[in-house]
DNA sequence: TATTCACAGGTTTTTGAAAACATATTTTCA
DNA sequence: TGAAAATATGTTTTCAAAAACCTGTGAATA
């Protein structure tokens, strides 16, 4: 569904989103840690996040990535466009270019329908919606 | 959604079963052309798919590759299965490998509820349903 | 029965995502 | 004000999917 970039993007954020709280800034280890994501690898992909305004940073002692208020009602969908463009909201089940209404591949018209529900849900999913859940362990980044 | 890989061979098959009336064999140049998928690669796939049982496939002069009556009845999800496996069908949509019903990823619920749907969607959607639609040129497979 | 056609299948090459590394820059605080 | 901490950024390496190549093998038919 996600590129492996997109995932590990989605847990950072959401990772953050249970950590950096009240401005709270968090270090990159501590996010590739909580994350499960490789430390280099996951800096980058937070700098080009941060780049986009999906998240912030400061740097020096105590710095690290927050959430400004703003950050935290970003959904998932906001983060997936931000890594992986926005291919799973457009592109051709078969990868035909040139489908559309007008010209339909042979299952355009079913997978339409599993890719607008799936927009949905998307766009739906806030980041500030995930903290409860993991704080009260009725979800999980990682195992425990 | 599926890899390039599973894209060629799911063209190919829908390109076979409008092609492949009454176990006529087409060969593998044609399937490339039709799918437009490499010669060489979608050759390796239609091997592949051969072996398993989900293509039929004869040598020599007059030779290709055809479906059975059988063949023409399998779904997309059957051809996804064959060259993807089945972690369309089963993996969490954060790439969490302890992720399950007891231990939740926290878009888990809302996941899952895609993923059904897109199984049953590529369950129900069999060759032979492709053939009238291309025929009547009310689906396409490439541009006309 | 020999020739030719077309799939079978192993090997190699290419490409791009993913991961790792090294260095620069900025900020804090003693 | 300078040392340390932490992000910013450019470069390199790794690895697997995708693509290309080439020889082997079986079947049809003249």
């Amino acid at each position: 569904m996600f590129s492996k970039t997109c995932e590990y993007a989605i847990r950072a954020m959401i990772f953050l989103a249970q950590k950096s709280v009240g401005g709270k800034r968090i270090g990159i280890k501590e996010i590739a840690k909580g994350s499960g994501a490789p430390e280099y690898f996951i800096a980058k992909v937070m700098q080009n996040l941060c780049r986009e305004g999906l998240v912030q940073s400061m740097k020096g002692p105590r710095g690290g990535f927050y959430l400004s208020e703003q950050n935290a009602q970003c959904s998932i969908a906001d983060i997936v466009r931000a890594v992986d463009g926005d291919a799973i909201f457009t592109a051709c089940g078969l990868g035909l270019h040139q489908c559309s209404e007008a010209n339909p591949c042979p299952i355009h018209h079913e997978y339409k329908g599993i890719r607008e529900a799936t927009n949905q849900m998307l766009e739906s999913a806030q980041l500030t919606s995930f903290k409860d859940e993991l704080d009260n362990q009725k979800s999980f980044l990682k195992l425990h």
